[in-house]
DNA sequence: TACTTGAATTAACATTGCTCGTCAAGGCTC
DNA sequence: GAGCCTTGACGAGCAATGTTAATTCAAGTA
C-alpha cells in the first residue's frame, strides 16, 4: 500500500516541499506514477529515511569536502550511522580533527563515553608509511573480527595524512589500492575523505579512479 | 490474486479513472473478465507499471579525461554504443576534437557515413554562451522526439568549451544544473567530459556535485 | 419478463500535483 | 549573537488527474 505526498507529509510531520526536495536530491526514494509523475512512498522507505540507515556507504569508497565544517560533518554522520548500525567504528585524521568530530557526535548521542572506552569508536592517527598504516588496518581488522564484530566502519581524512603532504601523491593511490585489497577481506565499510581545496584535478581524478564502489558504472569508463 | 479496479485504485492511491485512462492508452496492462469487461489488475502488473515509471531511463553523468587520446577514446565509446542502441547522437566539442573521435569511430564501424548522412550522428560545438546552448538541446531534443526518436545520446567535451575557459567556472556549473532540468524531460543519456589537467580540485568536486546519477549513493554525502 | 445493480464509456469541468522561482523564518553551529 | 543552511510558504504555468453526470449494457433477481 503507497502513500500519497499528503499522507508521507503528515506520517513524518513534515511539509510537501521537503519531501519533493528529499526525493529530488535522492536522499529518500520514492515511487513516480502516471503522466504527472507524481510521487508515491513505502512506509518502510519513509521509516528508514527518518532511522538514518537509508546511506550506509558499502564498500571503499571516498568523499570530498570543501570546508572543514564539511569534513567534520561528513566524518560524523559516517561514525554516527556506523555506531547505530552495531560496527566497530574507526576515525583516522589529524588529532586536531579528533575534537570537532566528537563534539559533533557528542551533540546526538550520549552513549560516547560508552563506545570509546568500550573500544568501539576508535580514534587514531595515520602512520607516517603506508606500509605501516596497512599494517595497522590488518591488525585492528583481523582483532575486531576476532571479538566478533560484524561489520567495521572506517572513516579517514586522508588529506590530512603525512602521506598526502608531500610531492609523491602517487603513494597515496597506491596506498588505496592496497587499502582496497585488504578491506576487500572483511565486512568492512570505507570511506575516504579528501579535501578538494587541496588537491589538483588530476589527483582528484586519481583518487575516484582508486574507488570504484563509488559509481554505478565501471569507474575505466568514467575517469582515464 | 487478482485486483478489482477499487482495491487497484486504493493500492496505488490514484483514482478509478486514472487506471482507465492508462488501461485504455495500453500504459497499464489489465485483464478483462466476463461480458462486461470489467477490469482485474495484478500486484505484479501495478508494482511494475509504478516502478517502470520511476525507473529513470535518462541518466546525466560525467567523466574525466587525464590525456587527449583518452578523452578521443571515451567519446568514441559512448557515440558508438550509443549508435549500436540505435540512439540519435551528438558530439558537442572543439572542431579540432571532432576528427580524431570520428576516426576512431570509424576503425569499429563501417556505417559510419550512413549515421552522418542520416543524422544519426551529429558533430556540433558549444555556443558561446550557456543560454545559447541551452536553447539549442531544446530544440535538437523536441525536434528528435517529433521525429520518432526513441533514445538520444549527448556527449560533451565541456572542457573544450568557451564557457569553461573563462575564470567563471560557476557558469559552468549553472549550465550544468540547467542542462540536467532539461535533459530530464527527454530519453537522454548524457556524459559530460571534463579534462582533469586543467581544472582544480574544487571545480572538480563542483563538477562531480552537479551529476548526481553517476553515484550510487546520494552525491550530498559525497561531496559538500 | 421486468426490474435492479454495477461497471464501462464518454464528456465536460474543477482540482491537484509537478516544476521552477523567490523569499522570509527558524534552527544549528561556531 | 552572527552566519549559514534548511525549511516552509507562496505564486505562476502547465498538464494530468479527480469528479460528476448521462448513457449503455450485461448479469442477477423477483
Amino acid at each position: 500500500m503507497l502513500l500519497d505526498i499528503a499522507e508521507a507529509a503528515a506520517l513524518l510531520r513534515v511539509s510537501e516541499a521537503s519531501l519533493r526536495r528529499w526525493t529530488n536530491r535522492g536522499l529518500l526514494p520514492c515511487l513516480r506514477i502516471g503522466g504527472r509523475r507524481e510521487r508515491r512512498f513505502r512506509r518502510a522507505d519513509l521509516m528508514a529515511f527518518v532511522e538514518g540507515q537509508s546511506a550506509t556507504p558499502t564498500g571503499h569508497i571516498c568523499g570530498l569536502y570543501t570546508s572543514d565544517r564539511a569534513r567534520t560533518r561528513q566524518a560524523a554522520r559516517l561514525l554516527g550511522d556506523g555506531l547505530d548500525a552495531g560496527s566497530v567504528c574507526f576515525f583516522a585524521g589529524q588529532p586536531d580533527v579528533h575534537e570537532p568530530v566528537l563534539a559533533q557526535l557528542a551533540r546526538r548521542r550520549r552513549s560516547l563515553r560508552n563506545a570509546l572506552d568500550g573500544q568501539r569508536l576508535i580514534l587514531t592517527r595515520y602512520a607516517d608509511s603506508a606500509a605501516q598504516q596497512l599494517a595497522f588496518w590488518k591488525a585492528k581488522f583481523e582483532a575486531a573480527t576476532r571479538d566478533g564484530a560484524r561489520s567495521i566502519r572506517v572513516v579517514g581524512d586522508v588529506s590530512g595524512a603525512a602521506l598526502a603532504r608531500g610531492d609523491g601523491f602517487a603513494r597515496v593511490l597506491e596506498y588505496e589500492a592496497a587499502y582496497g585489497r585488504l578491506s576487500g577481506r572483511f565486512p568492512v565499510n570505507t570511506q575516504c575523505l579528501y579535501d578538494a581545496r587541496v588537491h589538483s584535478g588530476l589527483e582528484t581524478a586519481g583518487v575516484l579512479a582508486a574507488h570504484p564502489d563509488l559509481f554505478r558504472q565501471p569507474v575505466a569508463h568514467l575517469v582515464s
